[in-house]
RNA sequence: GGCGUGGUGGCAGAAUGGUCAUGCAGCGGCCUGCAAAGCCGUCUAUGCCGGUUCGAUUCCGACCCACGCCU
């Protein structure tokens, strides 16, 4: 028999956790977490990091598995994801996949092209020149090493056409003819898939905007104060970009008030959830669930359990 | 009650006798190793009534509203 692979999306505020760990209370799954922000050790509250009593009763991977001066990528993730639904496999139990980040989520599904890794000598060469020259001047140099990636970014894209760049020249091919040939790791694999829509926008920003609140009730504040307080970390750096912790980062440097930092933050928080949603929208596989209809979380649940009764699980 | 100043989009804020900046928020989209990132696109406005004018958001008058000062 072939095990399953379980996916589910959703925005940020959305109740992916919670549904997931109730999940797994009811049938043999483990969590794999699909966050970009999950991963960083330090960032507990700003991310709504499940809690260790909940990690205590469910197993979570890809959590708290990097320091936050260490940038995580696709790539990475790609890997150690893999792994584990290999290794979860191994133990005859299902994973889970659950979280936010959809372009983990595309890798997942779609593949990665064998590209080299990001250079941090050739991105400081790169930011420098642009500084210099401005980035419509490098997309003009992509523009000969790539037409078609030219063709696809803008002039104004800074991180792609830093990638872009980088690619060719560790490999001295275009990126779009690497980029050609991508296999679905999880091809043959039995997925279910859904995602949790909520019905109504308004309903879900009021919720963002509570939690967010909520957040710096419990201490949003000091957690990052307390990284900020490191000395080696820098808002340059993945981890310090996330939602919220920028924001408070920046009111930490003195640059806002944090009446202005929380503005900003619940703003930065709703055009997530925005951006989390097109891509849900775009990924046709997915089989959307709307959790705030009554019940649904529960009829849900019943469901998954049934099917993998269904295998024997 | 009198005088003054000001009313521009959800908010902030320019400008103009003829096409009403821009920023933020919102909305739609893009996405191949930073993705909670980055980028692209986009709707809504001149308080009200009248006058001058070919044409008024702009000039004039009345009114309403806000703020300040005076009584």
């Amino acid at each position: 028999m072939r095990l399953p692979v379980l996916l589910l999306a959703g925005p940020t505020g959305a109740g992916k956790s919670a549904w997931a760990i109730g999940l797994a209370e009811a049938a043999p799954i483990e969590i794999v977490s699909v966050d970009s922000a999950l991963v960083y050790r330090g960032l507990d509250i700003g991310t709504a990091k499940p809690s260790p009593a909940e990690r205590a009763r469910v197993p979570h991977h890809l959590v708290d598995i990097c320091d936050p001066a260490e940038s995580y990528s696709a790539g990475r993730f790609l890997a150690d994801a893999l792994g584990h639904i290999r290794a979860i496999h191994g133990r005859g139990r299902v994973p889970l996949l659950v979280g936010g980040t959809m372009l983990y989520f595309r890798a997942l599904l779609r593949g990665l092209a064998q590209l080299p890794q990001a250079s941090a000598e050739r991105r400081r060469e790169l930011d420098t020149r642009a500084t210099r020259e401005g980035w419509p001047a490098l997309h003009a140099e992509l523009a000969r090493l790539d037409p078609e990636a030219a063709l696809r970014i803008s002039p104004n894209d800074a991180q792609r056409i830093q990638r872009a760049l980088e690619v060719c020249y560790a490999t001295g091919r275009p990126l779009s003819d690497l980029q050609r040939q991508t296999v679905s790791p999880l091809a043959g694999v039995r997925l279910q898939q859904w995602a949790l829509v909520p019905g109504e926008r308004e309903r879900l920003h009021e919720r963002l905007e509570r939690r967010f609140y909520s957040m710096l009730a419990r201490g949003f504040l000091d957690e990052v104060r307390s990284l900020h307080a490191r000395g080696d970390l820098d808002a340059g750096l993945p981890a310090l970009r996330a939602v919220g912790y920028r924001q408070l980062w920046s009111h930490l440097e003195g640059e806002l008030s944090l009446e202005e930092a929380t503005r900003r933050g619940i703003a930065a928080t709703r055009q997530l959830a925005k951006r989390q949603l097109t891509w849900i929208r775009s990924e046709r596989s997915l089989q959307w669930v709307d959790p705030d209809r009554a019940g649904a979380e529960a009829s849900w649940n019943r469901d998954v359990v049934a099917s993998l009764r269904e295998l024997g699980l």
